[in-house]
Order: structure tokens, then C-alpha cells, then sequence
DNA sequence: AGATATTTGTACCGATCGGTACGAAAGATG
DNA sequence: CATCTTTCGTACCGATCGGTACAAATATCT
């Protein structure tokens, strides 16, 4: 019994890091992984460079953990669209998912797993993996929702889950794209119903 | 009557301006536009910095250099597309020769367009809305295109040629994204042939 | 209290950034 | 030959990059 259940020893932490994270999120996702310098982070979080390498370890660690808190947060809609029922209903939830994330009034315009570093010098290369990475669990997550929905005859025979996942992507991506370059939201809406068009109707239907 | 018509005066360059443009080319394709330093981009044309800055003017000079040279070059499928004789096609030949364009063996993977730059801090800002405006007038090219289709009745009554237009250049944009993070030509193929069944119909058929 | 553990601000590190001053080199012109 | 014009290599500029040394400040533990 060493502790009063008065918190940790040692001088407490003078911000939040919840918050801290919050804001470095809204700069990496604003100006890239390589255009976000420490200076603009540690401006937006509110603290100092030693606070900021003592609390998340360096650039690159600080930004995986926003990466953690970006995935749970703004691409949430990920995780969601694929409890949806059928497949098209996860098809459905995905594009206009991606589509609300990527156009949110007051945050950032795009997605900041394709504008955080799609291209890079040396100093910014692993973060640029990092994301690709990112970008590939999406699809994988995607195939094998759409793997057992063609298991349960949720999609025609002959279709192929793992091309119809990366079609998804390779629009949601292109929505991202979009929406960085300042599309608007209803004209992305539209285009997302667009790439539904041609959904593939279920078999036994 | 100065001259014997030996050429300019003055010591000769010492290298080729068409050569050295290729080279900073692909250094900005690969590494986009912040990512590219002055360093990278005179090693891989051969020339010191003395010589680029004579030659090409400032970095961001070397950028709209390389973005027309894009343009022409890899990019031309643009162009060439439009030529096609009915919207069906152009958007085919748009979409195809996105995929070709960013999986091009011996060339960096992905659109200059695209991962030069998306995000960026403020010394790359300027570039970044280059390729916005870049992207944009893609699209109105198409849209532009696809009006005169509608116009000849080459799409249904009650088309939204400036949705098209985007809708287009959002899979073509996914599809860099794709490519970038390395995936497979072919499969690419597949995908803008999935982006192409929901075309409208021509009205008169 | 006093010792211990942690955070904070300041001031700095070497490396690299984009960009340039300057003189030597290389060609045409006279 | 000397002169003029342009390019080239070297060596450097101030600013900024990511990262850190160090001591003052603030908490808990004995």
C-alpha cells in the first residue's frame, strides 16, 4: 500500500491528451504527415515540444496514435457498414459513409488516410506505408464481409468479393480525392449512388 | 548581323533541358511536390543547383514546368479520350487510360496530379492548389464534352453530364490512389470496367 | 521535512530546407 | 589575342526541420 489513490506520482500533467491528440489529428489530416511540422502540432495541442515528445514518444509515434483515434472517430462508418445486413446495404453504408467523413463541416475536407501521405521523401516513407497498409486492412475487412455475403447468397454466383471490396475502396478513395479538392457533399452523395448503380442484385431474386 | 548562326552566345548548357525536365518529373510523381527536395530533384537531373535555378526559375517554376510536361505526356490519355466518338467511349478510354497511366511499368505508380501534393503545410500550399485547379479543369473537360454528347443524344434524356464528368474523374482519382499504394494493373482493368456497367444508354436505342 | 518521480519551459543541437554570391570555365564575337 | 556573355562548381546564406539537455516546478512517498 504505497498509494493513496491520489493519481500518479510525480507532477501531473498540465493538458489533456485526449484533446492534445484531437488537435494533431486536425493537422496531420490538414497538411499531411510531411506539411504538418512539429511547431504547427505542438501550437495546435497547446504544448510545448517536451511535453509533446514525452507524452507520445516522437513525430511518428504521435501520429499512429492518431491514426488509432482518426480509424475510431471519422472512419468509424468503416466498422459500421459492415454490421449492415446485406451486401448492398454494406456497399450503400460505405460510400456515403466515406462520403459524410470526408466532407464534415468543421473538420478537415478528405480523408487523412489517403492525403496523410500518398507520396514522400525518405524522411515521410514510413509513414506513406503506414497508410497504404491502412488502406489495404480496409479492403481485406471489406472482402470478407462480402466473402460471407456471397457465402449466404447475399450476391450472384461468379461474383468476386475481393474485386467488388477494392472496387468500393478505389471509389471511396476517389471521393476523398474529391472532397480534398473542395467537391461538395451533395454532388458526392450523388456520385456514390452513381457507383451503386451497379451493385449486383442477390441470386435468388 | 551579329551572328553565324552558331547558336546563342555565351557558353553552352551542359545538359539537356528535356532530359533534365523528364528526370524532375518523376522525383516529383514519386515524392510529391514537399517531398521533392532541390537535392533529389538535381541529383536525379544531373545539373547543380546553380544550373536549375538558371535554367528553370525557382522550384515551384520546375513544378508547372513538369505539371504541362505531365500534362502532354502521361496524362494525354486525357486529351485523347475526349476524342472519342461517343460518350461510352470517351469515358471507357478516360477510365482505362487512367489505370494504364498509373501502372505504367518503368514509371512511378499513381497521378502526379493526385499525390503531388493533396495536403500541405504552407510552403507547398501553393502547388497543392495547382493540381486542385489541375483536377478541376479534367473534369470540366469532360463535363464539357459529355454536354455535346447529351446535346447529339448520345446519353438518355434527363442526364447530368456535369455529374458524369466527376463522377469519371473520382474513379479515375481512386484509381491513382490504388495504383500508388501498388495495387495490380490488371485488377485496376476490372475495376474501371465495374465503374463503366452503370452508363446511362444512349436515349434513341 | 526531505527524498523521489514526473512534467514543464527555455534554449539549444546537428541536419536539412530553398535559394544565392561569386569566381572559374567555356563558348561566340571582335 | 582580348572581350563579352552565359553556364558551372563551390561554398555559403538565414530559416526551419525533428529531436534533446537541463534545470525549475509540482506532485506523491517515506
Amino acid at each position: 500500500m504505497q498509494s493513496q489513490e491520489k493519481g500518479p506520482i510525480g507532477r501531473p500533467r498540465g493538458f489533456d491528451t485526449e484533446k492534445a491528440l484531437e488537435q494533431a489529428m486536425r493537422v496531420f489530416w490538414q497538411q499531411g504527415y510531411d506539411g504538418a511540422s512539429l511547431t504547427d502540432l505542438t501550437k495546435a495541442m497547446g504544448i510545448s515540444r517536451t511535453s509533446m515528445y514525452a507524452a507520445f514518444g516522437s513525430k511518428e509515434d504521435l501520429f499512429h496514435l492518431v491514426l488509432q483515434r482518426y480509424t475510431d472517430g471519422p472512419a468509424s462508418y468503416v466498422q459500421r457498414a459492415l454490421l449492415e445486413p446485406t451486401a448492398r446495404e454494406v456497399a450503400t453504408a460505405f460510400l456515403h459513409g466515406a462520403v459524410q467523413a470526408t466532407t464534415t463541416p468543421g473538420a478537415p475536407a478528405g480523408c487523412l488516410g489517403v492525403q496523410g501521405s500518398l507520396a514522400a521523401g525518405e524522411p515521410g516513407r514510413a509513414a506513406r506505408d503506414t497508410l497504404a497498409a491502412w488502406r489495404e486492412s480496409g479492403v481485406t475487412l471489406l472482402a470478407e464481409r462480402l466473402k460471407r455475403a456471397a457465402d449466404e447468397g447475399d450476391l450472384p454466383a461468379g461474383s468476386d468479393p475481393e474485386l467488388l471490396a477494392r472496387y468500393l475502396m478505389t471509389v471511396a478513395n476517389g471521393i476523398a480525392v474529391q472532397a480534398a479538392g473542395g467537391a461538395c457533399r451533395d454532388e458526392l452523395h450523388r456520385i456514390a449512388d452513381l457507383a451503386l448503380l451497379q451493385w449486383p442484385a442477390p441470386a435468388g431474386r
